[in-house]
DNA sequence: ACCAGAATAGACTGATCAGTCGGTTTATAT
DNA sequence: ATATAAACCGACTGATCAGTCTATTCTGGT
């Protein structure tokens, strides 16, 4: 691994147990096995630091779902049927990946709404959200979903997502339960579309 | 109004818009036109301070919600409609509340997550909630909601309703556009409950 | 072999800031 | 009136830490 992934796994751990200000530079290229001076060679300041470990984190999230997602659409054609499959993975792969990275996401969870992270930032995280904007897009326009603006709906459906993320955090056994999938989706679908 | 409110005030302002580590207690007692001395008399710590500010901000709401949800009580007995009638209302009240408070709402979004927030002061808080935990119980206990973890149908709300918040904030017109609140309140609904 | 520039190292520093302290004013009780 | 405590003030300080600086090592191209 680079001095540098060294560097972004320590800080990841280190900001989500104490918090950005109360983790010095000085823990971070300790707890890297990294001189302060290779810290600083890699990233400008501490904030790039944090808001390129915000980038790597999410987009690690966003290729992960891209990649599983594609093949969900390869079963699929362009009906009603095809698009709740997509969905389906993209809800059930969101989930899965946050189950298997509890620490990434905690950090996305903690940072995410912080000042600390550049509205640059978020724009490129936004700009990579495109794809899966037109996927809601296609089900308003389907008249499958809520007749809502479709940012709304995304930002509803995310927030489902994080509920429930933030819930079998907590209990990971549930999510392995029988019927528990099953339910949540159909929670997760009714959300968004008008018919059962 | 008091020194003690002068600065939690000015606090409010400052952390949402700076941070909290990008704020010094200079600039608070400054803000809030009143001496440092003044500020560590009347909260031990920096850390103290946010922390009383979170559950000052957090009792503001819930205390709104109880007197609001209060009155939707009287018109309804105890049969599935009232139960509706109840959650509606508090559904309702919590969104005004907010677009009434951006503010504050920001500030316990941008820090409830944070590792700045004692696990005490989540304690004080979550505690407050009982009252509307057996709301949800009672839900389920009548088959109305779906057959899940109290506390996971909870989470559900609350991220849907925050979900919400934070795109009517930004595009606040909107929520009073026509229909938009029952279009909302019907995907609210039905992620809780059975059938429609 | 040689060069250039990228990566690494870690001691050091200047600025910042949380919190203290000794003192004054204001409020309350007797 | 007087006592007592709570509220208030702001100059000061000790510790911390982000970021610098200079020097050294690695790496890849020619």
């Amino acid at each position: 691994m680079s001095k540098r992934d060294q560097i972004l796994e320590a800080a990841l751990t280190l900001f989500i147990e104490n918090g950005f200000d109360k983790t010095p530079t000085s823990a971070i290229s300790k707890s890297a096995e990294v001189a302060t001076g290779t810290l600083f060679h890699h990233f400008k300041t501490k904030e790039d630091l944090i808001n390129a470990l915000y980038l790597e984190v999410k987009f690690a999230m966003l290729d992960n779902l891209a990649a599983k997602t594609a093949l969900a659409t390869d079963f699929s054609d362009n009906n009603e049927g095809g698009l709740k499959v997509q969905v389906k993975a993209l809800w059930f792969n969101t989930i899965d990946w946050v189950l298997e990275h509890p620490q990434k996401y905690r950090f996305l969870a903690q940072f995410g709404e912080s000042a600390l992270i550049a509205s640059n930032t978020h724009e490129q995280v936004d700009a990579a959200f495109a794809d899966y904007q037109a996927l809601f897009t296609q089900g308003i326009e389907e008249g499958l979903f809520y007749d809502l603006p479709v940012e709304l709906l995304l930002s509803l459906a995310t927030g489902h997502i994080f509920a429930a993320c933030n819930y079998f955090l907590q209990q990971p056994e549930l999510w392995q339960e029988d019927d528990m999938q099953r339910k949540m989706f159909i929670s997760f679908w009714s959300l968004l579309a008008k018919f059962k």
